[in-house]
RNA sequence: GGGCCCGUGGCUUAGCUUGGAUAAAGCACCGGCCUUCUAAGCCGGGGAUCGCGGGUUCGAAUCCCGCCGGGUCCGCCA
């Protein structure tokens, strides 16, 4: 509703400064701790018409037109605040804002586009660690941030199953047997290493690596199999661990389909004509000069195979036929790679694709690497959060039983871990603590769920009393200034999601200051001893912050306990 | 060496795109609140020359330039 609101303010600035006759540019049209929305415009009139902006901002304020005495105007005044117009909501407002929630018909987005992201495609030679972790939680909230926008949405794991690491682990699972007690992805992870160790110790086994590699890029039947057992293998293990924090790709795309089927050499083909090729001066290596950049990106090996680069090229132009935006979530280091490929789609008049790109993760003691085991396992620290959350539970609810109690940890401890790595925006560099990471009590999800617990809970109690929601209620009953705040800030998810289409911190964000809005009124109002009117009301507001709440956590990924 | 990102109370951050009203939160610290719907909560308090130096502007955490510190990438890895 809240964007309504804001559509309506414009309207109305809009004509009033054209019947002041002047000329703006912007609205500047910001939310403000002194009004529910401000505007600045006054200031840079003030410097083209040269007047003091209070004088301009009063002007304007009198030619402004808000239907005062009408039903259905979102604003009730507008005031200038020294240079700046103040515009505060109308009871209207407030009354539809919790109607359209009650109803189910708020902060739904009309339908829009389709669109594929990528995210996690983490290589499959061994378990999603820690880093792999912040891949997934900000893209698979970037795809139910844009689900609840409208868009229809397709997500895609894209599997490099034709790089040396997954070479190496397949020739190594020839020598070496996976431990058979072990999660799927972590025996593939181990002999990934021992394999490594190998490479290192002994040049027979590389070459036994490549001449594997050949084959699979070939199509040998043979080494298909073998690379299907392992990859795949370790797929599983993975899948498991998204399924754990709730998280589902729509496609697992191999990269060697585009190899086999062609495509690669179709894009390769395609550069030699429309691009500005060159062979490299020592070898016979493909290179590609690219606008802007100042390195050529290598198109062909010597040895005249693909390299990530191309096949990447081949999968976007694939993807770009089938939808209207691509969204690519990427790390760090990939940030010159998707320069270079944006540019390369160019030359082929590809869509190019939009880039979340988010800083590395580091351990106290260094940079992540599977390959030399210093790593943190998605898993081990899933376990140790949802066993701290137990423990805490454990504590708190000693009334519960055991199926119930366990099953609060898991929702309160994945609940907690995802938020952590979406409440940072994706540019900032994160050092991971372990011992940080587990305190439950100091994380933002936990707050968010206990307040939707404590909505759920004064329902239950109103239920057993036999209150029921009414379906006519007086919403102009609700004037305490928590209780409207808090109708303002269930106003704004609609608002919020349209608006962090790419920045999934602001959702997380808004999810807590909404949270602190219902404890506010939690405390101010009480719901089942207000007298009868005020009490349907309020009940209806509760089961309104009750939906809103578990909306947003569900755009976050979060589940919403019902109690805890 | 070059490109990109980050640098905001003791710690972790929001705000920076589009410059404006006393710089906003959480954690930690100090003090208070469970005979009323869950105290994983609420209230109050101390604590910031917004990395440093210039510049633009009536006005800069925000824009521009330089520097310092940290991260990351830089042709046949993915």
């Amino acid at each position: 509703m809240f964007l309504e609101f804001k559509k309506e303010v414009e309207q109305v600035l809009k004509k009033a400064l054209k019947r002041a006759s002047y000329e703006y540019t912007e609205l500047e049209l910001e939310e403000s701790e002194h009004a529910d929305i401000s505007s600045n415009v006054a200031f840079s009139l003030a410097r083209t018409y040269k007047k003091s902006p209070a004088v301009v901002a009063e002007e304007i304020v009198r030619y402004l037109e808000i239907p005062s005495d009408s039903d259905d105007t979102l604003i009730s005044k507008a005031v200038a605040a020294g240079p700046y117009i103040n515009f505060y909501v109308s009871d209207f407002f407030l009354h539809e804002t919790v109607r359209k929630i009650k109803e189910g018909i708020e902060h739904v987005g009309e339908k829009k586009g389709k669109i594929i992201i990528e995210h996690t495609s983490a290589n499959p030679d061994g378990p999603l660690h820690i880093g792999h972790l912040r891949n997934a939680i900000i893209g698979d909230v970037l795809v139910r941030v844009l689900k609840r926008a409208g868009f229809d949405v397709e997500t895609h794991y894209y599997v490099n199953d034709m790089g040396r690491q997954i070479g190496v682990v397949v020739c190594g699972a020839e020598r070496i047997a996976f431990a058979a007690n072990k999660k799927a992805d972590h025996a593939v992870a181990d002999v990934y290493i021992a394999a490594n160790r190998l490479v290192d110790a002994n040049s027979e086994f590389l070459k036994d690596v490549e001449a594997l590699m050949r084959k699979y890029e070939s199509g040998d039947e043979a080494a298909v199999r073998k690379y299907e057992a392992v990859v795949k293998k370790c797929l599983s293990g993975i899948q498991t661990s998204l399924q754990r924090l709730n998280i589902r790709h729509d496609l697992f795309v191999w990269e060697s389909e585009f190899v086999r089927g062609g495509a690669v050499e179709a894009v390769m083909e395609e550069l030699k004509q429309k691009g500005d090729i060159k062979f490299d001066g020592s070898g016979s290596a493909l290179l590609l000069k690219l606008d802007g950049i100042e390195k050529e990106l290598v198109i062909q090996r010597t040895d005249g195979t693909s390299l990530y680069t191309t096949r990447d090229l081949a999968y976007h132009r694939w993807k770009s036929d089938r939808c209207d935006r691509v969204i690519d979530v990427f790390g760090k280091d990939h940030e010159l790679v998707s320069q270079q490929l944006s540019k390369a789609l160019e030359i082929l008049r590809v869509k190019v694709p939009e880039f979340v790109i988010f800083e590395f993760v580091s351990l106290p003691t260094g940079s992540l690497s599977t390959r030399a085991g210093r790593y943190i396992a998605a898993d081990e620290l899933m376990e140790k959060i949802e066993q701290r959350a137990y423990e805490e539970v454990d504590k708190k609810r000693k009334d519960l039983d055991e199926g119930k109690k366990l099953e609060i940890a898991r929702k309160v401890g994945i609940g907690a871990l995802r938020y952590d790595m979406v409440k940072v925006s994706p540019d900032k560099h994160i050092t991971f603590v372990f011992e940080d990471a587990l305190d439950i009590e100091k994380k933002g999800a936990p707050f968010i769920q206990y307040s939707h617990a404590r909505a759920c809970s004064i329902l239950r109690a109103a239920e057993e009393k036999g209150y029921v929601i009414a379906d006519d209620y007086d919403a102009s009953l609700l004037r305490e200034e928590s209780e409207m705040e808090l109708i303002k800030k269930l106003s704004k998810l609609g608002y919020v999601i349209g608006s962090s289409e790419l920045k999934p911190h602001l959702v997380a964000k808004y999810a807590r200051e909404l949270a602190e809005s219902f404890n506010l009124f939690y405390k101010d109002c009480p719901v089942l001893n207000a007298e009868e009117e005020l009490r349907n009301a309020r009940m209806v507001l509760v089961d309104c912050a009750k939906i809103v709440l578990s909306d947003v956590l569900d755009v976050l990924g979060i589940e919403a306990p019902e109690e805890m």
